[in-house]
DNA sequence: GCACGGGTATAAGTATTCCTTTGGGGTCGG
DNA sequence: CCGACCCCAAAGGAATACTTATACCCGTGC
């Protein structure tokens, strides 16, 4: 039972002859007629009986109108569903980024994104960049918003396609009453803090002040370790050492107690878009990554 | 939004990779991958993402496929119901027949063809054949058992077919009080029954009359008309004239005030079956045109 | 009565679509 | 690292689809 056989029935039926519904379908009149000749050949019965002035369905003709109906029906109502999508009118993006990006920018860029398109829902998850990566291999996230510190290889999944959007400074934060507090922008040196104590981040990041210390000419004495900004940035206050946080963690949250300076030689975060490889041909993928990097660009260097 | 990429998109999902769709469709890998291909440019978006050990449905993936799902439903439907027709275990036939028939071989044929194909629907009309040919016509019946005398040109309808199938024979009809009522099957000479009155039928009957009578020499006193072969018979009962009946009116009802003898020269009526033209690709018209024939043939002669 | 205009079908030829073949890239598991 | 398995891209032959050309049938109107 061929489709497009059918379909071309509903348009006999429809027309009341065969030479009109090849008019409706810009054919010419003996396509329409093999058309039909070959569906009565496969249904093993004839559908229409030819009169002078047309066709008229037979019983069979009947029933397999009602089903080509539906059929059409249906047609077109996937095609109007899919329209939706491509058009944005609809649409659901599953969306995996790190804390900081979490608390900032990435609120920043749905709103941008729930205001050009209405329709599109974005359901945000919160995971540091390994687990992210493994959302999107796992077929559980669409997009991830992660970041690689500087000189860091980030891990290449396959499948999955990596594009820089901005970067992210890093910043020295010290507590109020330390010496270098005050001084404003004027960049720090590293080597007048080779005796201080150290709180270190998640494993990427104390990886990126190791080597950043160590270009430095010394190995940071790191007494501390938590991924997580706001700890850091209490035991800082308290004078249980000092440490390096990126703008975003800053710009999310700054203690009342720390202090925050430049330093020269630290090296900046980059922040990545992470996708499966032909993701960006999805429509709300393309328009959430459009957003994130509309929201991020202003954030760039 | 083709229909037949459609469903190639079905066996994909089913399959859950390009390559065991093609494997099930008996195809080679690349024939269901360009399919898939054209199907998500008309989509203008990605359908399934690309993954190691086959394809994800992406969320325009999943909504098509819950429509190529109701689309193959449908088609099956179709095609279930078709075979039901053509295999005769449902169906209707709009059956037209002359009333003498009616009474006689249709029952019998009916319940020939209900024996056969429990499930066909047969629907009687009973109508003289210049009625049952317009029902044809009009599309309101789809077969019609009609009759026509001896060297009388049926009337051809265009886009009809008939086909002869059995003769009925006439007889003379008389007064059992009649002189030649006795006598059993010895040819009657009709030239006895010149200064007879006569009781002639329907038109086309009465003209078959007045040309029989006039071969055997003589015109006939035509004094009653009737179409009605139980009318006819009370008429020739009491006395009132004789007449000319087909066997098959005779075989309906024969009243007991009468006697029925063959005569020479009597030309029998033809019985016809007819239909439009393609109506025996229908199984159930030529269901019905076997069961006709087949209680007709021992009729013949 | 016969040409005309509507409808139908069939036959043959050209186009197009479809599927296969071939070759190559990527990822997983031994 | 190789083999198995998945995917894609390009090119060619085969099958299908549509057109052209022709003929038939029926109703109508000159």
């Amino acid at each position: 039972m061929d489709v497009h056989r059918l379909l071309v029935f509903r348009e006999i039926a429809r027309a009341g002859s065969v030479a009109g519904a090849a008019r409706t379908l810009g054919w010419t009149q003996p396509a329409v007629s093999q058309h039909l000749r070959h569906l009565e050949r496969q249904a093993g019965t004839a559908l229409v009986l030819r009169r002078p002035r047309g066709v008229r369905l037979t019983e069979a003709g009947e029933v397999l109108l009602r089903h080509a109906d539906a059929i059409a029906v249906r047609l077109h109502a996937a095609a109007d569903d899919l329209a939706a999508l491509v058009q944005l009118r609809e649409g659901t993006v599953r969306l995996a980024a790190f804390p900081s990006a979490s608390a900032t920018v990435v609120p920043a860029a749905m709103s941008l994104l729930g205001r050009r398109h209405p329709g599109v829902d974005v359901r945000l998850r919160e995971a540091e960049p390994p687990e992210a990566l493994a959302l999107l291999a796992a077929g559980e996230a669409d997009l991830a918003v992660t970041f690689a510190h500087a000189g860091q290889e980030p891990d290449e999944q396959p499948g999955l396609v990596r594009t820089a959007v901005g970067e992210d400074p890093v910043r020295l934060v010290l507590p109020r009453s330390h010496p270098h507090a005050a001084g404003g922008d004027e960049p720090v040196d590293l080597r007048t803090l080779a005796a201080e104590k150290w709180i270190a981040g998640c494993a990427r990041c104390a990886a990126s002040l190791l080597r950043t210390c160590r270009e430095a000419g010394f190995t940071p004495d790191v007494r501390h370790g938590t991924d997580d900004y706001v700890v850091t940035q209490a035991l800082i206050a308290r004078g249980l050492g000092i440490g390096l946080l990126p703008r975003l963690a800053l710009d999310a949250f700054t203690a009342p107690g720390v202090a925050v300076r430049p330093a020269a030689g630290l090296l900046p975060r980059t922040l990545h878009l992470v996708h499966p490889r032909e993701a960006d041909q999805i429509p709300a993928v393309r328009a959430a990554v459009r957003a994130l990097r509309d929201t991020l660009a202003p954030a760039r260097g």
